[in-house]
DNA sequence: CCAAGGCCTGAATG
DNA sequence: ACATTCAGGCCTT
């Protein structure tokens, strides 16, 4: 028996995990790589290039999923106030991308520069005399030269962006081999990337590689488990190293349990609203 | 192994 | 107005 699928779309989308979502009668518009998804308030979503997608991760077990993370007072009300909270399952590559950029920037940025860059290097389509663009294909991204990248305003990580498209299309990088490969195997080939360190390798991973046992770990999520989680985790320094990235990791998995990354998303989501940072 | 500094950019702050 | 700071890290020294 499935349990009914639903889905708190606005929060969702207004979480920190997609970029290149607008909001049109009651209707969300997305671009997911080479797809369009449209998707209405309950959550019923249609690919507008009719392709096959699992954006919304429908067969998810979400009761069990949450019973697994709820593991005190502080997670339980994240859960309780934000209900219907998902994590969706993007395109890898435009995932990639977007986190990449991410790095030292905010969520307006973040947003500008991928919209510069699908209208800059991808495909025009119009549907209900709407025009969108779709995100561009590695292969365009990675003979792209650097100071057309820069024009998106990205700066610095324009070179980090053309290498890693180049190394998803000279398959140093395989997506689909990475979503059937364990947490520890994704993250060393993903850290071959380069913009892509610890923070940037773990969203890549829980939102678009299937790997719900990541937890990104920002300065957010740093300030998050100081405030609630102290005593769970003790963390002595400012600046996380790598090496207290990767024993906070396996601490956060002892507790939270192989859906942490559920559990980050609604801790996320719940500190952000206090401070009533804007999304999209 | 850890700490410090630089990095594009643009919105926010003083 | 104009300068400075800072933002959901990463890389190099």
């Amino acid at each position: 028996m499935r349990n009914k699928f639903t889905i708190d779309i606005d929060n969702s989308i207004n979480s920190g995990q997609v970029f290149l979502w607008q909001k049109s009668k009651n209707y969300w518009y997305g671009i997911d790589g080479q797809n369009i998804l449209k998707i209405n308030q309950k959550g019923k979503i249609q690919s507008m290039q009719n392709m096959k997608t699992s954006f919304l991760r429908k067969n998810d077990d979400i009761e069990k999923i949450i019973k697994s993370v709820s593991r005190d007072k502080t997670i339980k009300k994240a859960v309780k106030k934000y209900e219907g909270l998902r994590i969706f399952n993007q395109d890898p590559f435009q995932c990639m991308i977007s986190f990449i950029i991410s790095s030292n920037s905010n969520i307006q940025k973040i947003k500008s520069s991928l919209e510069k860059i699908s209208r800059k290097f991808g495909k025009k389509v119009v549907i209900e005399d709407q025009e969108f663009f779709l995100f561009p294909k590695p292969e365009k991204i990675a003979k792209a030269s650097i100071s057309e990248i820069k024009t998106c305003g990205v700066g610095y990580r324009a070179p980090f962006i053309k290498e890693a498209a180049k190394m998803v299309t000279e398959k140093k990088i395989n997506f689909e081999y990475l979503k059937n490969s364990n947490y520890d195997e994704t993250k060393r080939n993903l850290r071959l990337i380069p913009g892509v360190g610890n923070k940037v390798a773990d969203c890549i991973m829980l939102f678009s590689l299937n790997k719900l046992d990541a937890f990104p770990l920002d300065t957010w999520m740093i300030k998050i488990l100081e405030k609630y989680y102290s005593k769970e985790f003790q963390i002595e320094t400012k600046t996380i190293t790598e090496k207290q990235y990767e024993i906070l990791h396996e601490k956060i998995v002892d507790y939270f349990g192989p859906y942490c990354g559920f559990a980050q998303q609604f801790l996320f989501k719940m500190e952000r609203e206090n401070y009533e940072k804007k999304w999209l």
